[in-house]
DNA sequence: CGAAAATTTGACATGACTCAACTGGAGTGG
DNA sequence: CCACTCCAGTTGAGTCATGTCAAATTTTCG
């Protein structure tokens, strides 16, 4: 069940399959259409989910109305907005899908009751959790020191992939510049 | 036995005196001077330390020679480069005190050692490193969505404590902005 | 006290933003 | 299949925040 999820765990720790049957059994299935919110501002981010199938953003707007991409989740990828969902508070962000997606989503509850059943579900989640953190550390530097020609060359040479299954101007907003600006950007460069 | 130490675990995790005594065996207590590094740029970054006392920056220096300050560590939190420090690897990275600190310090084999002493200690590592991604979450947010005035007056107001015992050039780096720039935002305000 | 560092200030340059108009492709309905 | 609308992307003109360079002033600390 799942292949992806499977070899995504086994990155990071060493389950049976037996284990791995248990980890499944606590894990939903659910999937969502193009433009489907999996999260709209001002709701409680119920779950994390692990995107199977299909590519969606994490944003949020501002008190102007703007929008700012946090984040893309493809294949292999957890979105979520992480404080609302360890503190059932509600969310300030929206999550909708770019394309058709298929996730396994996980509840506060059933993650902890996952831990008890399969403790190495604990680690797993630090590790995955500790990567978020360092690429996340790494983009506050690079919009810190780069330009956003920088910032737009470094974006496409590390998500070629993602690059090409999204509009542009989500792109300019999660580079911080408008999508004009990026616009003049990829003029310059032909 | 460093009863900030205590007091900090304690927010996160319950542990008996006894286990808290073990934790205190895998860590070695460090003093550093003022303008001593922790770390310095293609040093491994060997431990993760929990600052007892005294106030450090880390920060990294770009390819033009300008620093961008990353955190500030006061009384109560941790500092290092998890990346260098998980993989081993040299770091791009420099801390220095900017007074005198007291420090305790876990190396990676003592940190696993101390997941297998103590397991909770797993748990209380996944929220420390849950609640640092939050936070740079937002602070990637915020570089995104706000001017310089309004990321300063943030700052100010949610670290007066640090704000005070670190100079401005600091500040201003952290916020992303020349000291050029910061001194006039503070000027306008007056 | 005196040197070195930090901060402030001035003059000017520039990258990115805003507003607005235009272009071209995708989707829709007749 | 065409006309129409809608939306993303592009382009132009003008503005503004912030950067750069340089010099004056203040503070820090050895």
């Amino acid at each position: 069940m799942w292949p992806l999820l499977k070899e995504h765990i086994e990155k990071h720790v060493a389950l049976t399959d037996e284990e791995f049957e248990k980890v499944c059994s606590f894990l939903t299935f659910r999937r969502y259409r193009r433009k489907q919110f999996i999260l709209q501002e001002g709701d409680i981010s119920r779950y994390e989910s692990f995107i199977l199938k299909g590519c969606c953003r994490i944003y949020d707007t501002d008190s102007e109305g703007h929008e700012h991409v946090l984040q893309f989740g493809v294949e292999g990828w957890w979105v979520g907005d992480l404080y609302s969902y360890l503190t059932q508070t509600p969310s300030s962000c929206n999550i909708d899908c770019i394309e058709d997606c298929e996730t396994v989503q996980l509840t506060l509850l059933q993650q902890e009751a996952l831990y008890k059943a399969v403790p190495l579900m604990e680690r797993f989640f630090r590790i995955i959790i500790q990567n978020a953190f360092i690429a996340s550390q790494r983009r506050v530097l690079h919009n810190l020191s780069k330009s956003g020609a920088e910032r737009y060359k470094d974006f496409i040479e590390k998500y070629p992939h993602i690059e090409q299954r999204v509009p542009d101007r989500q792109v300019a907003s999660y580079l911080g510049l408008t999508p004009q600006s990026l616009s003049r950007i990829r003029a310059r460069k032909r």
